[in-house]
DNA sequence: TCTGGGGTCCTAGGACCC
DNA sequence: TCTGGGGTCCTAGGACCC
């Protein structure tokens, strides 16, 4: 038996991170309502990517539309969405945690796990966000957990700017009471199957019978969400590079598409776009999706394996024109996705498979 | 209120094989 | 005749996250 210190995971989340860079750059924008979004343009087709706190205040939030958004907040700064701008800070906070000495796993440009042997993780926490700051100049807060479900849901509670701690010993207490889609991965529909059975709480989840979600879920997710409830996860934090399986681009049209033509030169030009984000991978593609939104919400998906793995874009572009040419003609397109798959390098998939993520 | 864009993983059901 | 049972592959669709 080592008596070593205790292993910790922290989950550090930026505050606010996407209108916190453009407040770096434009200080006049500081304490005022900012909301970033597509081109930065209320009267377009988009939704909100972040409000800052005082936008916020009057209700606006991610994924609320932009057009929607202007209306609760008149004076708001609106701008658009910069992505080079954010992955650079994203990159520097990153590069800042790994320079702690931690093992750093990455989540999105605004999160990321660490994994620490420590006998006082509060303190190590705040060293994290005094590091961040130094560097970046950004604002994080710090969730503490003794694994990474537990952390993760930890740093809600710390936030703006603060560090919390969620364990075994403190989940019910914490967490007992609160409805199951406050959990990481219930969403709102799972939350409402879930009362469906009766249950509302994370604790009502815990105490299921763990044969009456596996009916109502499936083997695998029954048993996940099971385990949710408790507050069980992996405390492994994983550093490797992230492969990513495949790529996607959409596009959600300004004007509805109405003929076959239109929809065809589209899908070809989403087609070549996903081409050139895989080619850069140097792994063939394997499997073609075309996803199609009709107005008003109506999603259909339509998926071919190809005949053998390529890596010629004439392939890729054909497989998705065919795929569309399986479309009802008649019906307005408002949004058009086109994914590859790629087949994995040697050595195989070096993720292991969990619902959330991936990673989790 | 009327819903972006980039990802990941899971499940059901049909086809097919022995 | 009125048709087993298990395994695997594939597609469509659903759900969730940032």
């Amino acid at each position: 038996m080592s008596a070593g210190p205790t292993h910790w995971v922290l989950h550090v989340d930026l505050d606010q991170f996407i209108a916190a860079v453009e407040v770096l750059r434009r200080p006049e924008l500081a304490g005022r309502p900012v909301i970033v979004g597509g081109r930065g343009d209320p009267t377009e087709r988009a939704v909100v990517s972040t409000a800052s706190y005082e936008a916020r205040e009057f209700g606006v939030g991610s994924g609320m539309p932009l057009r929607l958004a202007a209306r609760k907040v008149p004076d708001a700064v609106i701008l658009p969405v910069d992505a080079p701008a954010y992955t650079e800070a994203s990159e520097h906070v990153m590069d800042t945690l790994r320079g702690l000495g931690a093992v750093v796993e990455v989540l999105g440009w605004d999160e990321a796990f660490i994994g620490v042997d420590t006998d006082d993780p509060e303190a190590l926490a705040e060293r994290v966000r005094a590091a961040v700051l130094d560097a970046t100049q950004l604002h994080c807060s710090v969730g503490i957990g003794d694994n990474k479900v537990r952390a993760k849901i930890a740093t809600g509670f710390g936030k703006p700017r603060g560090v919390f701690r969620l364990t075994r010993d403190t989940w019910f207490e914490v967490m007992g009471d609160r409805p199951t889609i406050d959990l990481w991965g219930v969403g709102s529909k799972v939350s409402k199957r879930l009362a469906g059975h009766d249950i509302h709480t994370v604790r009502e989840l815990a105490d299921a019978d763990e044969a009456v979600l596996v009916g109502e879920f499936g083997p695998r997710m029954g048993v996940w969400y099971s385990q949710l409830g408790r507050g069980i996860g992996s405390a492994v934090v994983d550093d490797s590079p992230w492969i990513a399986r495949g790529h996607s681009r959409e596009t959600t049209y300004q004007r509805n598409l109405t003929t076959p033509d239109e929809v065809r030169d589209a899908v070809g030009e989403l087609a070549s776009q996903v081409f050139d984000d895989t080619v850069r991978e140097g792994r063939p593609v394997f499997r073609v999706t075309l996803k199609v939104r009709y107005a008003p919400f109506f999603t259909q998906t339509r998926a071919r394996k190809l005949a053998a793995p390529t890596s010629e874009r004439a392939d890729v572009v054909d497989a998705a024109v065919a795929l569309a040419g399986t479309l009802d003609p008649d019906r307005e397109v408002r949004l058009l996705g086109v994914r590859a798959e790629m087949v994995m390098p040697e050595g195989g998939d070096p993720v292991e498979r969990t619902p959330v993520r991936g990673r989790l």
